[in-house]
DNA sequence: CGACTAAATTTAGAGTCTAAATTAGAGGCT
DNA sequence: AGCCTCTAATTTAGACTCTAAATTTAGTCG
């Protein structure tokens, strides 16, 4: 038998606190008290000391009347604003080749960036390298490295719900680097490590594809295919973060390996460019960009490639929607904009494979998912603890 | 913009209710003050005016001093216990051929069962059917339809949050007849409508083989293969509640059509059967209990039947374990006892067909899952409304 | 019968909220 | 200038809730 949390008599003060924080943080201005009031149901007396309070701790700000123009009657309301450049996140991109680091505001602005290429060296190189990258993008927009409230970082391997990374297999060890560890120790960063295919999702709910839509898988499909899923708004992970992973289309049907449109692109490109298609191009010159540059200009060759990955995402996609049953599936990735062409076709497709099919989109955030869901994972975070962060 | 909820006064009293409430529901019997302190974190005062209430309110009562055996030091204990007479739940199991009504007290015990074979014709007639069944087993244990807080309710059918049977397939259109809304009308009993594997997997995780694991899959593997999974402990439904649907195999693999255990037994024990196996039964009188008796009669026809169904099912798990990448799979279903037997092998072949094999067991349930988790369901949905409902 | 003990009850005090009454600031009107 | 109107801020009174400390109570034990 669990013990059950018990209140305090400052519960309510609390609830109500958050409840004022959260709508300061949605609006994207100023409110007056009197509409702070109508969207709490709480009363003028406790939104004013509420609000006084979160002064006081540094969340919000009450900006000396630049009034709204023309005429106003009656007393002048007090208004208060959500203080976002009262901290600052980050969002970080761990890819194979190169790290992309994100600063945002507390409302998810982008302040700066900054990318490197990444070392595959030794890994004390790559947290250097790691570290450089973020106070590159923090020099960039002025901030200094303690007002970072939180990091959420992603990357192309399985993480549970503690940011470890579970590598059982030998081959997922090399990812866990002690990021973490290591940013929390130099700067005392709290990070919070995610699979990069979570945070596309993430990302498409919050600025994406997904926006309003509670049940949604995201397939990052750019060289390998991974899915994220969120359910009734809310991210799965599973035992071991390998929640979604799609290893097993290997072992089925003609889809082959999990690989993604980018790979398959230049395999079947590579292919049709021995049998003398794509304008006889030599076949190890063959790339993901010529072959759909080649689809647009009428190359027959190259259009039949795209049908066959047309139909191998389909099929994908027609799993996901059997399988998490959900409203939208989102196809992003790198490869977005080539995706697109191949979405009337997998559209098409859908009804044939599922009896299920999800409304199909296209991410219109490219490759900036996983650091934008990064940044909203880092967010989440701080809004969860808001009240019991003290800003520097 | 949304409205945040806002706490009058009350919710402190409201939350502290709640939290004894459940310590005492999840008690075995009488508490006294002091350990509903030490639970709680309350103050002496606090427990006895909330307790009082609980009683007022008739979840809780306070028995008459039946003490302990044995000496006992300073002034006796007030103790207060859960009442789990207070009214009771339905879970009912709304199978192709029967329904089966179960009746519990508000703690889960088992009061009384009934079970009638469905007509298959007019849906009216259904619900006279099940609304008899359900009478018929509150009258065994001498309760009231009025005593019933909540029904819940299972069949092989996707069921969306609401409740609703989602045919967007006019095939599952049979499958909704109405009987949320003639139960309500009739008796004014809440009916929670369910796919009948994710009950199954309530049912595991309350009282089968998944109790303390949060991330699941179920499968129930009678006659059709379906799969419940619980992710962070919470039911996934999905958009329109397919959340876990095996449909795909149809088009993949050697998996065949999703058959459940017993339908690939009788299949492929018949064709053992033309071909001679089996000690020469007539293919047409071939049953899968019969398969299963001559496997372990030692009939090599049959064990190698035995064989292919556990690679079957080794499959189907490695597909749940890798997509959903639960800690465990349970293995359920009217099968349970047979599936037992295909366990090892299962077990031995997992390794080889994915990379985060979850652990496998078969449920201890038997038949018995649907209507338990049919009555999980209902607890929980007492549980969550306790304090809104004005007890009979 | 009194001492001991654990628990119940009482009392005092501090937060929090709402609701109603009062006061404050700005503009408009005569 | 003086008064009116309007809206919002502030003040005041009252009601809950909780905790903590002091006091009383109901048993057992010697």
């Amino acid at each position: 038998m669990q013990d059950v949390t018990a209140p305090g008599p400052h519960l309510v003060r609390w609830v109500n606190a958050r409840a004022v924080l959260e709508v300061l943080r949605r609006a994207s201005g100023v409110l007056s008290v009197s509409e702070l009031m109508d969207h709490t149901r709480l009363t003028r007396a406790t939104v004013i000391a509420v609000c006084e309070d979160l002064v006081q701790r540094g969340w919000a700000e009450e900006p000396d009347v630049p009034r709204g123009p023309g005429p106003q009657k009656g007393r002048p309301a007090r208004r208060f604003a959500f203080r976002a450049d009262a901290g600052a996140v980050l969002g970080i991109d761990l890819g194979v080749a190169k790290a992309t680091v994100l600063v945002a505001d507390l409302r998810g602005e982008t302040l700066a960036q900054a990318t490197s290429g990444m070392p595959a060296e030794a890994e004390a190189q790559r947290i250097d390298t790691i570290a450089a990258t973020a106070l590159r993008a923090l020099e960039a927009c002025g901030r200094s490295p303690r007002d970072v409230l939180a990091v959420g970082a992603g990357m192309a391997a399985p993480v549970d719900r503690e940011g470890r990374v579970v590598g059982g297999q030998a081959f997922w060890g090399q990812f866990d680097f002690g990021l973490a560890e290591a940013l929390d120790e130099r700067f005392g960063w709290r990070v919070l490590l995610e699979n990069d295919a979570n945070l596309a999702a993430l990302a498409e709910q919050w600025r994406g594809a997904a926006r309003g839509v509670e049940d949604v898988a995201v397939m990052l499909a750019g060289e390998r295919v991974g899915a994220g899923v969120l359910e009734s708004g809310r991210l799965l992970r599973g035992h071991g973060g390998g929640f979604g992973e799609l290893a097993f289309l290997s072992m089925v049907d003609g889809v082959g390996a999990p690989a993604g449109i980018a790979q398959l692109a230049r395999e079947w490109g590579a292919e049709a460019a021995t049998e003398g298609g794509l304008g006889g191009m030599p076949p190890e010159e063959v790339s993901a960009e010529a072959v759909f540059a080649a689809a647009t200009d009428g190359d027959e060759a190259a259009r039949a490639v795209l049908d066959r990955i047309a139909l191998v995402m389909a099929r994908v996609v027609a799993i996901l929607s059997t399988v998490f049953n959900p409203e939208l599936v989102v196809i992003g990735g790198a490869v977005a904009d080539a995706a697109s062409r191949l979405l009337p076709r997998i559209r098409a497709q859908l009804p044939a494979l599922t009896a299920t099919p999800a409304r199909v989109e296209v991410s219109p955030l490219g490759g900036r998912a996983v650091t934008l869901g990064a940044v909203r994972r880092a967010l989440d975070d701080v809004a969860a603890r808001s009240l019991e962060i003290d800003l520097p």
